[in-house]
DNA sequence: TATATTTTGTTTGTGTACAAATAGACTGTG
DNA sequence: CACAGTCTATTTGTACACAAACAAAATATA
């Protein structure tokens, strides 16, 4: 017997299944996450925690740097400062020799809220990651890696 | 000798490698993945082909099933359907045997620029592995899944 | 030194993504 | 029947994410 118009197996998207596409439960695992985080973590979002930690981390940054050395585009990295330059974790001042730059410092106030945060976001990857064993949680995260 | 301030020993986020979370990860990947569909299907969103997609399957869906057989949100879902309807890849009416639903129809030109988009989506994901082998991609993407 | 190029930051516009509030339509149960 | 609870869709507000256009500052080079 031949495919037919409504057999299944006419299905010309066969070969697409889109629960079985990369982004699509690449797109699935991130929304997880965040909820995840945002569950353990209600004081701040993923990215501004990306941002504060990394600042902290160098002590000083221009933003830019920070951009670039956590992965947002120029427009993104600049909403995410100004709500950390809002709220008082980060402040902002160009830079004397270099007036293009806008170099940025965690406040004390920033700094101390990035350490109470670090365990509860050390939390949130573990639980994000619980389903796997640690075996397997190694190579997700070399596997993503290689994907960048 | 014991650990100075300014000592890379004494980095007390030397637990918490912000590089080395899954969520960073995660994201980066994501962007990276985003950047080749948008190189490779200029026509459209990789969240706007996944609702035409499901539609095309289905055939027919309200909004509030395609939102959750896509992974969207009730407020995402109609930002997108709304374009997709703007664009008259897809049509909406009520369902007169319950006036809640909103019941969606790809028109068949959104059935032809899906099954024109549909071979370039596969080489989307071709591509987004691409650093991986056979056995590798497999995994990624089981691992994926349990993290969902 | 003059000017072409690059770098940094800002602004605007579009598109996910989600929470919370609202409204209308349905369903179940008293 | 009435009405309490549920379901579907919409609206509003906030937060990434990126493209494109712009301005100001710094650098390179003719």
């Amino acid at each position: 017997m031949s495919p037919q118009a409504g057999d299944p197996s006419m299905n010309t998207s066969d070969s697409y299944v889109l629960e079985r596409q990369v982004g699509f439960v690449m797109r699935r695992a991130v929304q997880r996450h965040i909820a995840i985080f945002s569950a353990l973590i209600p004081e701040m979002t993923p990215t501004q925690f990306a941002a504060l930690a990394k600042l902290c981390e160098l002590g000083q940054a221009s933003q830019n740097e920070l951009g670039r050395l956590t992965s947002m585009d120029v427009a993104t990295v600049k909403g995410v400062v100004d709500r950390l330059r809002a709220r008082g974790l980060v402040t902002a001042a160009p830079l004397e020799s270099d007036k293009r730059r806008l170099m940025l410092t965690p406040t004390r106030k920033g700094r101390a809220l990035h350490r109470k945060i670090t365990p509860q976001a050390v939390e949130v990857t573990r639980q994000t990651l619980a389903p796997l064993d640690d075996e397997e949680q190694r190579q997700l995260v070399q596997l993503l890696e290689r994907l960048i």
